[in-house]
DNA sequence: TATGTTCGTAAGCTTTACTAACAAACATGA
DNA sequence: TCATGTTTGTTAGTAAAGCTTACGAACATA
């Protein structure tokens, strides 16, 4: 069975729709500037679709439960969930692992599970400076198998030609049916997977989704790296529903998502904070042209430069700016923190060079210039998904556009 | 026929409880901190009510329509509006206007539109220093009525005492069914309208929702005053989806919509932004201990106190403490501007202050300080609501609520 | 006057999830 | 050992929703 058939089997054409209307990453939104039209009709077949996602998100989150359970839980009757289990099972979704071992009184309840090893998701992540890298993963996230090309200057076509043959490497690699493929890519990416602004790769209004779409004929969700990472740490890294994550590497990008939703903006340009200006009293000249942007201070190579400077060479020098680093990050943050009333701030990158006194510094400074009583019980930390944050969340937007799961 | 009637002919007891099921703004999103069920099971008699909303919104945004005008403009059949339409009139809320006088072929339309006057919505405005003011609003938020109790330091228990007799008044003043009251309160308040800390007031955990209810038997939402202006903005004063309403009077708050949904923090305290600390180089002390609060350089008493000291009464000087005001506020907005994307900058507040040197300063200084190939089509202006923004955006919490319209 | 168009409604169909009822399969206690 | 109670999953029938098809009414136009 190839995952083409899965969509054929729910007799659905379109392969970049979803397979089931759970509030997709690239569907569920419209790009609402000024809606005309509110809000779309409901028909009964949409609720069908949303109580499917409320099956499978069951089974994914909690697994090994039986149809009963599952009613339980949901608060949907065992006759429809019935009905629902069997039209996962007849797309190879869900299968029965068999009865229950424990022993208690009544019939013995048949154990259903996702069918975690029947789909393979392949994810890519383009936000690294030199290499574009690309994994298998399997629905839980876990990784099977990496590839990465060399990005050697390329840009434009080119670049996406470096893409296609790192998505091609691992379609070959795939010993499952493919999901979908999910993208991770640096600069502005609007709800249909074009990318509207990567400077670094020279990419304006280039339509990698759909490039990636013919090409493969899979579905296919192209967003911003940081946006992605964000879903990635509120899947797999326990974070709260409101919460942003600062992507601090060649640039400095941030993801939010706020009410357990990603926000886009009115321009999808949410969470581009690098050319935001720090402070009141100067800095260094930015690549932009203003002075004292965030980027100035907290980009790796810039962070680099200034501490393999001479003057810098001491243990304590070297943390004075770390520290000067991460106060300026604070500043830049205590804002947004306050306006959103955030719970959580992620950081991800080098660990070497922000674990430490500059995380201490952020927290302090954010401390320090927000109101302590509402915001005392802020936590800032590091990411617990280490360097495959974009490849795991580019999954999750697989996982939530096709099955309405996260 | 009462507004009571109107929900017993839905067969529905709880009278805070929505008519329809359109997205309300306090019971539409639930305060999901970690949702162990993901969301909830749909139904059809959901879809139902869904589509009824939006059958209300095409007529409330665009009146004077007919049943099949609104199937072309829905996408739901003839035959299923006209259902629909015959719910709503046995409501009491769509009317039959007679035939289109406009002379085409074919059968006449019957024209149909809301029974504006068939419900009063009750606002209440206790975001003001001294006076709690309130007015009866028609559906299309125009004031027929008002009224207002002077505060005379009341807090705690006898401020509630005032909002009820606040209330009671407007309540005995209309002329036709109530659909609902609606509150703008200050402070930080919960999804279920209860003031969870509300300084100036001395609330803290006031259930002002219930306590309404209980008294006046009707539906009632209590809201932040400055998340109630930016949907009266967004309503009545054209604001985009994503857009932030700056409210500067005693104190600095402010109300964030994020396509095209109100945020409301993880802790409720959402737009809380009167405390966080501006710039890096110091500024007077603030009542709540820190150096530079946005307070200290916005709120209206500190920008009289200094507008009228003897070193500042040339009209030079006065503008240049205004610009240094706007400056300010420019500096603290910039990151969360940059970090949301957002398309719109609402200020509300005394016109003679805001409107000029200081509105002028801010959005310069947000233009330097952001992105500008991004930024540089970023609006701010004046509400063009005037004073009666959160009485308007209180009826806008009502209709929501109550019809899913807005 | 005949024709075509539009409106609103009636009748019947499909889909959905519900309730009610039941057989199967188990534990438990008399 | 056997009757009883419990739990599971399925079958059958019902209610609600929106759909398609069809039709009469009311109009403009050739």
């Amino acid at each position: 069975m190839t995952a083409s058939e899965v969509q054929r089997s729910s007799s659905r054409t379109d392969p970049s729709a979803p397979l089931t209307t759970g509030q997709g990453f690239a569907h569920g939104k419209a790009p609402q500037t000024r809606v005309l039209r509110p809000s779309a009709k409901v028909l009964p077949e949409h609720a069908r679709g949303h109580n499917r996602s409320l099956v499978l998100q069951t089974l994914y989150r909690d697994g090994r439960r039986s149809r009963a359970d599952i009613a339980r839980q949901t608060g949907l009757t065992r006759v429809t969930v019935s009905a629902l289990v069997a039209d996962l099972i007849a797309d190879g979704l869900v299968v029965e692992l068999g009865q229950r071992e424990e022993t208690r009184p009544g019939k013995p309840a048949t154990l259903l599970d996702l069918d975690r090893a029947a789909f393979v998701i392949v994810g890519l992540d383009l936000s690294e400076h030199a290499t574009f890298s690309g994994a298998l993963l399997d629905l839980d996230g876990a990784i099977s198998a990496r590839a990465e090309v060399q990005l050697a200057g390329s840009t434009g076509d080119d670049a996406v030609q470096k893409v296609l043959a790192l998505a091609q490497q691992l379609v070959e690699l795939a010993t499952a049916p493919i999901l979908g493929i999910g993208v991770g890519s640096p600069g502005v990416v609007d709800l249909g997977g074009v990318v509207l602004s990567a400077p670094n790769l020279g990419w304006n209004g280039m339509p990698l989704q759909s490039i990636l779409a013919d090409r493969f004929g899979l579905p296919v969700v192209v967003a911003n790296d940081a946006n992605a990472a964000i879903l990635a740490e509120h899947s797999f890294g326990g974070a709260e529903s409101d919460a942003m994550l600062i992507k601090i590497g060649h640039g400095v990008g941030a993801g939010l998502l706020l009410g357990g939703t990603p926000l886009f903006g009115s321009r999808f340009a949410a969470g581009e904070i690098g050319h935001v200006v720090v402070g009141t009293d100067g800095g260094a000249v930015c690549a932009c042209g203003k002075r004292g942007c965030l980027e100035t201070w907290l980009s790796i190579p810039n962070l680099i430069e200034r501490l393999e400077r001479p003057e810098n060479a001491g243990d304590a020098d070297r943390d004075a700016v770390l520290r000067e680093a991460g106060q300026r990050l604070g500043i830049a943050l205590a804002p947004v923190v306050g306006a959103l009333d955030l719970g959580e701030v992620i950081l991800s990158g080098p660990t070497e060079l922000l674990d430490g006194p500059l995380a201490k510094a952020t927290v302090e400074t954010l401390r320090q210039r927000t109101m302590a009583e509402f915001h005392g019980s802020l936590t800032l930390r590091m990411t617990t998904l280490g360097q495959d944050i974009v490849l795991r969340g580019a999954a999750v937007m697989v996982l939530s556009g096709q099955l309405g799961v996260s």
